[in-house]
RNA sequence: GCUCUGAUAGCUCAGCUGGAUAGAGCACUUCCCUCCUAAGGAAGGGGUCGGGCGUUCGAAUCGCCCUCGGGGCACCA
């Protein structure tokens, strides 16, 4: 909306710099695109458009083209509403806000939850891959770092227009699903989950560090592994059996775990029935003479012309390897449902795999692989170095969940709001996720990130609380104004009197959501939404701290200001949507 | 060796399709609850934007070189 603003003021100004130029110089010019940027203080405009580099072209100093063209667009009688600044080399626009409220407040009446989303991905098809989780140990950190973007970027895709489809490939085999297997086998002694009363993950993950522990001890350990995995792969009784008995223990513990955390698919895909796959494809392409075959009977592909090396699809006794898999289930997913795009959220360590997938499911010749997308995020580090799981240091997802909604109770009972909260651990758990998701999608994916403890459980500043805060002081503001006998559905209301430079920049927030919408979808990166509600709720937490709204004085600017009150709600509660931050109507 | 990626305040991060005195949070020093929830607000100190050269009227932002950190380059997943 606010973009509708700038690109009528953007045509105009640009017209009167042609007209200009024709004054000027007799001719007709061609003149470079005027850029359009925000003034760094409100008191200089809401828009503004540099002229440096008009100064040579059209032989004026930069400060007199600005007067100029502020002469020339004032006199024109059916302009766009707003006043217009000359600032040095500046051409600044003061756009009428109050035209924009008032605009806003019915878009937003009329669009509810929808506000802030677009149709630029159409209907779209998309399969977004998150999580993939091994079924030998609980979730950590990291996951919950993949977790937390793979359920934004669906949630983001959507609101650009998208149909999404969220799969989970669950890696549910191999020699390390063997390991904890194996240490079950020999030192389980029969006990359970329910015997034990330990959640399954937790439960299935003490045999695979039980394993590591043993292997130090025993040199045979990892062939033991190994012959595992082949009965594993004959179909052994015994082994299945055992097999399907601890998968599903940590298979229900992390759903426990995601049920939790807010995150959901669509499909659950199994590598143990996937991993066989791909193998027919890759002799698909070796009948095309898009791969080649070794004398040795191994089957390559040559990366030459993406620069890169040469690549083993089949081994030379025919058997698959992870490439083949993920050849055959990106396959295998485009039959299932057919996508447009497909978007894999995996660590940026695996940059390298995804380039020689996506090129070789070129080669293969599917049309779908034009849009392939590797998102790809960077690590999760402690303050004092690398998460180890050997030395202990991992960040155990339940735990961390489980002590910062510790912490969000206590702090509701220490500020003894437990009557107006309600649900205490319903609440408390809502606050956790809050600021779990907010510290986790803060950071731009591609970086690295340094998870503190210590800031990460800490509710004040800019975190999820913070926002969650700002939401709820809203919300009982609202409440109050109705029980108060306000009705806030009633229209029109007195958008002029919105005047304070703190009001005027809450309307350009407001009215920037949809542009932020379509950016972070744009460019899969969830931690804009997070800087735009900062921005948003700091904003507001300082207007409303020095202004009254329900004793502001008169009725009309009681009531423009829970409209405006209203509207930073709605647009919280949307971009809380596709972050992952619970809405509080009380905390 | 080849390649990708990063370096901004003591710490964690924004800003990077070039533009006006480089912004937040935490930490530190002050101040503000007879007033809609102080999980808040205000003020202050703190920066040669890793270094150099270049392009430009103008560079944290673009290009090249260098330094340092992280990843990747298996018939592992």
């Amino acid at each position: 909306m606010l973009d509708t603003v700038r690109q009528s003021w953007k045509a105009l100004v640009e017209k009167e710099l042609a007209s200009y130029a024709l004054t000027i110089l007799g001719k007709e010019v061609e003149l470079p695109e005027l850029a359009v940027q925000t003034p760094p203080k409100p008191e200089l405009g809401d828009l503004a458009f540099p002229l440096f580099a008009y100064a040579k072209i059209l032989r004026t100093a930069p400060p007199m083209l600005a007067a100029s063209l502020k002469e020339r667009i004032g006199k024109i009688p059916d302009r766009p509403l707003g006043d217009l600044l000359v600032a040095g080399s500046y051409l600044n626009i003061r756009i009428d806000t109050a035209a924009l409220a008032t605009s806003l407040s019915m878009a937003i009446e009329a669009e509810g939850s929808h506000y802030g989303e677009n149709r630029s991905l159409g209907d779209k098809r998309i399969t977004i891959e998150f999580s993939c989780p091994n079924t030998n140990k609980p979730l950590h950190l990291g996951h919950m770092r993949n977790d937390s973007i793979g359920e934004s970027i669906s949630a983001i895709m959507k609101a650009n227009g998208a149909t999404v489809r969220k799969v989970n490939l669950i890696n549910d085999r191999g020699v390390h699903i063997c390991k904890s297997m194996l240490a079950y086998q020999k030192f389980g002694k029969g006990e359970t989950p329910e015997s034990t009363g330990m959640k399954g993950d937790h439960f299935v993950g003490k045999y695979y560090v039980k394993f590591a522990a043993w292997a130090k001890e025993e040199p045979s350990a990892e062939q033991q592994a190994q012959e595992m995995l082949q009965r594993w792969e004959e179909d052994d009784p015994v082994v299945m059996e055992l097999w399907h008995r601890m998968n599903k223990w940590t298979l229900d513990g992390l759903s426990e775990s995601y049920e939790k955390m807010g995150i959901s698919f669509d499909h659950y895909y199994y590598e143990s029935e996937t991993y066989k796959y791909g193998k027919d494809e890759i002799l698909k392409g070796l009948d095309k003479g898009v791969f080649y075959r070794e004398e040795d009977g191994s089957v390559w592909v040559d990366l030459e012309n993406i620069k890169l090396d040469k690549k083993v699809l089949l081994r030379k006794d025919g058997t698959s390897l992870y490439m083949t898999q993920d050849v055959g289930t990106a396959i295998m997913r485009h039959k299932d449902w057919p996508f447009d795009s497909l978007i894999y959220v995996v660590a940026s360590e695996q940059q390298y795999h995804f380039k020689v997938l996506f090129h070789v499911l070129a080669l293969l010749g599917h049309t779908w692989a034009e849009d392939l997308h590797h998102l790809s995020y960077g690590m999760v580090n402690l303050p004092d170095g690398k998460m180890k799981s050997r030395e202990g240091t991992v960040v155990d997802a339940d735990e961390l969940l489980l002590q910062l909604t510790g912490l969000a109770a206590a702090e509701i009972r220490s500020k003894q709001r437990e009557e107006q909260v309600g649900d205490v651990d319903k609440t408390s758990s809502a606050i956790a996720l809050g600021a779990l998701n907010y510290y986790l999608l803060q950071v731009n994916p591609l970086k690295d990130m340094i998870f503190n403890p210590t800031e990460s459980i800490s509710f004040n500043g800019n975190t999820g609380p913070y926002l969650q805060y700002m939401g709820a002081r809203i919300s009982s503001m609202l409440g109050r104004y109705e029980s108060e006998g306000g009705d806030r559905t009633k229209r029109p209301f007195d958008s002029s009197l919105l005047t304070l430079s703190d009001e005027r920049e809450l309307i350009k927030q407001i009215a920037l959501y949809p542009e932020v919408v379509a950016r972070a979808g744009a460019e899969l990166d969830p931690s804009l939404l997070c800087s735009f509600l900062y921005e948003l709720s700091r904003l507001f937490s300082r207007w409303y701290h020095d202004n009254p709204v329900l004793k502001a004085g008169s009725d009309e600017l009681v009531r423009a200001r829970i409209e405006l009150s209203a509207m930073v709600m709605q647009v919280l509660k949307n971009a809380f949507a596709l972050v992952g931050i619970p809405f509080l109507h009380s905390m």
